[in-house]
DNA sequence: ATTCATTTTGCATTCGAATGCAAAAATGTT
DNA sequence: AACATTTTTGCATTCGAATGCAAAATGAAT
């Protein structure tokens, strides 16, 4: 008998070997309802102990075909949002023993290269908090590989996706500023890629226009807190009569707060309003309270992961898109127009 | 010809067929400084760009015995110090051709259940910022796999680590707290096993020990927003004469000041000083803009992925333990004891 | 004890790329 | 042109686990 090789791990041929059994038994003891006598299973799980013997997920995958790898895709511009929802995606999928491999997309540029690295390790899936192009979508679909949209509703293909709905929470809060007496609005928009918001404030643009208010004035930003502060000083200067600021995202809400507060000295909401999109953790600290519209993460990455997991298991299933629908938290940074 | 297998995927043995070469030739191809022809590269890219043809990753991984995967694992509960460290590792271990596999880690009992999967995908290497024990450092060296403790020196082995060293920083603050003329001070606690929190208010201790100051007040939360509240509540019953309260992170120094502002209706800093440790981004947000330390995370990030990449090269590489400075953030949470 | 049905087990092959070695081709030398 | 040298290429094997199929073992039924 040989020396062992100065390998550290055991193979299943080390186990099979001091089990006095084949390498298959052995693959079959770590297979869940394989046919193994009871026999067969405890001389194998002895031997397996004693080596501590763990299969290698990595020959098991080449085999299998299935990695048990999600690649999940976040855009690392949005420090706050996306780690909440990082965090609960990868729980869920622990859950399903899959795992997360995770890939940060600064621009849209580097979308192909991070696809080129999900693909080379054969992730079973994708879950994409990232815009993909349709060549993107297509590569994935030629390489059956199911993706998930998070958040992504209104691209231009159609894709299997998890939305959040936020018109009713939206109507109940524009409604509320319009009730406050509020009426000349501005919006604090995202950057010009950004999906999310550009469909935040279109809704919101809709609710006013419903109620008779089509003269909004407009302000960009990219999302950021920081960003918030220059676009606030360049919209009180040319529109110093808006009284109520609809954000795209809280962080910019809250940048905006922090500017008007701050920087100039205005009383929110007692001189003007300022409301938000997303319900972050940090938009209920007690210097915020942001009035604004909550995502229900937890319920998004469960039907996220769920969906993932279906089309994993049967590649076939047709598309689907499933809505959730945010909530109205009323803060207190927004209130009754100024007279 | 046999019509092709409903493979989605081309592999090396398609492109050598296809450009009539044998599959070694494609391999040779696809790696970097080996012996290959110009014509033959150039026949068998051809050929590959048709089949979009990218090695498989998994493959790859075993026979080289290098996955290219490097584990990170982070604590689920901090949620806002780490996500700026995990976004800040992710892309300098992508700068080096690594993937991120995530794993978040909920309790202390969780880690042991990662680490097989750690291995279980043969991560070549892992980066943690939770606590590891001695067994556990000692599995993952058995198993040949390097770790680099990502925030945790002081742990009972010696490991290599990445470190902040605050003293000096420290010093700075609590010295200019002094100066101002603070003699009552409070320290507000993590939870009991945050080795961090625990080792930054032990060098405060100290410091203001040299000072001639002994009698400190304790408090306790657990790292989150929401726990300062009770702590303060409770710390402002016992020992109303507080001036300055230390917090161990900045999240919970945020809570502090929220807590004695808004709900005390405390002015801070003119009635209370609070400082903190961390240096998070939202630290800097108008609305709190604390007196802290910060963390280079971006600099810690880079140590930690050298010396892991280091270890994986070189896998005799010995201990070693980086310390980088913390420095100084002067904000206006604190300022001058009151009257 | 014999036959047949059923469950367990092992054999041999497979997944896709990398690599040591030897054969073949290209290049250099005289 | 003949030979030596270097470079390029292909053959065959390897990594570690899974699995279809056939052989072996077990159990049931007569």
């Amino acid at each position: 008998m040989e020396p062992r090789k100065n390998k550290s791990r055991a193979t299943s041929y080390d186990v099979a070997r001091l089990a006095g059994v084949s390498q298959s038994a052995v693959s079959r003891c770590f297979k869940p309802g394989a046919s193994v006598s009871k026999k067969m299973r405890d001389k194998v799980m002895a031997a397996a102990n004693e080596l501590h013997y763990q299969p290698n997920a990595i020959a098991r995958g080449l085999i299998t075909r299935r990695s048990n790898l999600v690649a999940v895709m976040v855009s690392a511009r949005l420090n706050f949002y996306y780690p909440e929802a990082l965090f609960s995606l990868t729980e869920r999928l622990s859950a399903q023993n899959m795992r997360v491999l995770l890939f940060t997309v600064e621009s849209e540029d580097d979308v192909d290269a991070v696809l080129d690295q999900v693909l080379q390790y054969s992730a079973d899936g994708v879950i994409s908090a990232s815009h993909l192009s349709v060549a993107q979508h297509e590569l994935l679909e030629r390489r059956h590989t199911p993706v998930i949209m998070f958040n992504r509703y209104f691209d231009a293909i159609d894709s299997t996706s998890v939305w959040c709905d936020v018109r009713e929470a939206a109507t109940t809060m524009i409604e509320q500023l319009l009730a406050f007496g509020h009426k000349k609005f501005a919006f604090l928009h995202g950057p010009a890629d950004g999906m999310v918001g550009r469909e935040r404030l279109l809704i919101a643009r809709e609710i006013l226009t419903d109620n008779g208010i089509t003269d909004i004035e407009e302000a960009s930003g990219d999302y950021t807190y920081e960003s918030a502060s220059a676009a606030i000083q360049n919209l009180r200067k040319r529109a110093p009569d808006v009284t109520a600021i609809l954000c795209a995202n809280d962080m910019m809400a809250m940048g905006a707060v922090d500017e008007l507060r701050h920087v100039m000295g205005l009383n929110v909401p007692r001189d003007i309003s300022v409301v938000g999109f997303d319900g972050l953790g940090s938009a209920r600290f007690a210097s915020y309270e942001l009035t604004t519209v909550r995502q229900p993460i937890g319920r998004m990455s469960d039907a996220a992961v769920s969906m993932l997991m279906e089309r994993v298991e049967k590649p076939e299933t047709s598309v689907e898109k499933r809505v959730l629908t945010g909530s109205f938290i009323q803060g207190t940074s927004s209130g009754p127009a100024p007279q």
